[in-house]
RNA sequence: GCGGCCGUAGUCCAGCCUGGAUAGGAUGGGGGCCUCCCGAGCCCCAGACCCGGGUUCAAAUCCCGGCGGCCGCACCA
């Protein structure tokens, strides 16, 4: 990509550490206290700033435009919800892991292949070992008959609500999904709703990873940006009008039978849909508008983005399609982003099951049982992942944030600490402050004051001078280009909002030609 | 979780091997002086041996454990 060439790991080591130093994140509570656990991260002012940007661009052009209901549910839930989901039986493996080539196993599936039988999995991790040494089962991979202890592998958190509870009750999320399936039926009611029904979710999901790594990209507690498109699969109007005029978008897919060669094609939707591969019209539909999001809304280009289609064996236990939105950086490779699965009736039939409430909906005259397509955004993902791909390195160090992501949309410096100077900026930062998230700041020299500003991707910098004093202009200054306009302080609100929804300095202004 | 390497101010590094007095530098940070536009200069200030145990008269230094980091394997619904 374009920009100097730094050795791979630097940048991600320059981004860690300009987060941590001017307050975008950093390990919670590491500071006080070293036993914290990994996988844990505070989002400091600089952080919070930007979540909130990029959360209220996925609300203004995805969940208002496409119609959804943002709901909020709590993160502790009943384990019922998750024997339903499906999620208690695929979060509590008892692995065995074989001592000569250290491959590991199923416990209870080793024994079931081996005994011809099912229903082991009740059994205790030590059972499990007597049972595995009993019969002799040997490791289907190398042959080896030298097997470790069983262990429980448990990626949920679990707990127990109320005083004398003492077997685990509840457990936090591993995903919003859970909330808005046992919630559909309420929501589609109060909301006179019909298929399909779009809901959505902004919410703190927990797993216990084994080892988190890398920063944001494997956390224990992180947040998702969801939304829950429930949908008759026998209707899926209106999307087969909505998807029309993008037709001809092409859509970028890591099919799977170019897993080996990494061979990204670029395929039309109308093709993608036609041949069956995207299975309809609403979820192709959904495939580009999330394309579009990634690369329109928050800036990753297009040669960065791909959706890698998952096999059987890697999808989620509830998919029958998915695919990872995924973005490249030189530094981490491809990193899935978003999660976007195709659920079937997966969830719903599991709720209605174990509840016995019958969860089909009226709709066109019959009863449907709604079908569930979820597009899953990765929230700290996404925000490591735009500093990574902002960061920039040349005579300065500096973030080419796209323009409404930067946690400042701009600075208010006085030229000098003068007290008229000083006085005259801060008019200006109290006219911009009700509209923009403006920085203001009077110490040290102004060059050092605009390369902090750069480092953290503040798009533009206003400086009160001398000639401020006499005729009400300011300069506004490029974080880009370094380059600077005059422009009057009555119309600057106005000029600085155009500059930050992409337009160019040059638009504005007679650039100035003051800087070498 | 396994193996390898590693852990000193916010950051980067010296000191460790060969134990010894006030742990040194750069950068960053705060304050001030100066300064009419890009990390300038000068002065002042604050700031660290990951945690716990052991050996020793004495531990940043040697040993053990824990926690954490990087790389690889595994895991990643």
């Amino acid at each position: 990509m374009a920009g100097t060439k730094v050795s791979t790991h630097k940048v991600f080591q320059s981004v860690m550490e300009i987060a941590q130093r001017r307050g975008f994140f950093w390990p919670a509570a590491r500071d006080l206290y070293s036993e914290a656990p990994a996988g844990f991260w505070i989002y400091g002012p600089l952080g919070i700033k930007m979540k909130n940007k990029i959360v209220q661009a996925w609300r203004n052009w995805i969940l208002k435009p496409e119609g959804a209901y943002e709901i909020e549910t709590p993160s502790l839930l009943p384990l019922a919800i998750f024997k339903a989901s499906g999620h208690l039986e695929h979060f509590f493996d008892k692995l065995v892991e074989c001592n000569q080539c250290h491959t590991r196993w199923r416990a209870d599936e080793l024994l079931e292949d081996k005994l011809n039988v099912r229903g082991i999995e009740g059994a205790s991790e030590e059972e499990l070992k007597e049972l595995l040494i009993k019969h002799e089962v040997r490791c289907p991979k190398c042959g080896a008959f030298n097997w470790s202890d069983v262990r429980r592998f448990n990626l949920m958190f679990l707990t127990a609500t109320g005083a004398e509870a003492d077997e685990p009750n509840m457990g936090l999320r591993p995903e919003t999904t859970q909330g808005s399936a046992v919630e559909f039926r309420r929501c589609y009611m109060v909301m006179r709703g019909k298929l399909p029904f779009i809901m959505a979710q902004l919410g703190h999901v927990f797993r216990n990873e084994i080892s988190p790594r890398r920063g944001l990209i494997r956390m224990r507690e992180f947040q998702q940006l969801e939304v829950h498109i429930f949908f008759d699969p026998e209707n899926i109007s209106p999307y087969d009008k909505k998807l029309e005029p993008y037709l001809g978008y092409k859509l970028r897919f890591l099919k799977l039978e170019d897993a080996d060669s990494g061979k990204i094609r670029e395929i039309p939707a109308k093709e993608a849909l036609e041949s069956g591969y995207t299975i309809n019209e609403l979820i192709t539909y959904w495939l580009v508008l999330y394309q579009r999001f990634f690369n329109e809304v928050l800036g990753f280009p297009l040669e960065r983005l791909r959706y890698r289609e998952l096999g059987p064996d890697e999808r989620a236990h509830y998919a029958s399609a998915h695919w990872d939105l995924e973005v490249y950086s030189e530094e981490m490779g491809w990193v899935e982003l978003v999660n976007n699965a195709y659920r079937t009736d997966y969830d719903l039939k599991g709720h209605s099951r174990e509840s016995g409430v019958d969860l089909t909906v009226q709709t066109d005259g019959k009863k449907v049982l709604p079908h569930l397509y979820e597009p899953s955004i990765g929230l700290d993902r996404t925000i490591f992942f735009e500093l990574l791909i902002s960061y920039r390195k040349d005579e300065r160090v500096w973030m080419k944030l796209p323009r409404n992501l930067a946690p400042y949309d701009a600075a208010v410096f006085p030229l000098l600490s003068k007290e008229d100077l000083i006085g005259k900026a801060r008019e200006v930062e109290a006219l911009l402050s009700k509209d923009f998230e403006v920085f203001y700041d009077e110490k040290g020299s102004i060059g050092r004051r605009y390369r902090r500003m750069d480092e953290i991707g503040t798009p533009a910098c206003i400086t009160i001078d001398y000639q401020t004093l006499e005729d009400d202009t300011v300069t506004l200054r490029d974080r880009d280009t370094m380059l600077q306009v005059r422009v009057g302080i009555e119309e600057l609100p106005k000029r600085l909002k155009e500059f930050l929804s992409g337009r160019r300095l040059e638009e504005i202004g007679e650039p100035l030609n003051q800087n070498q």
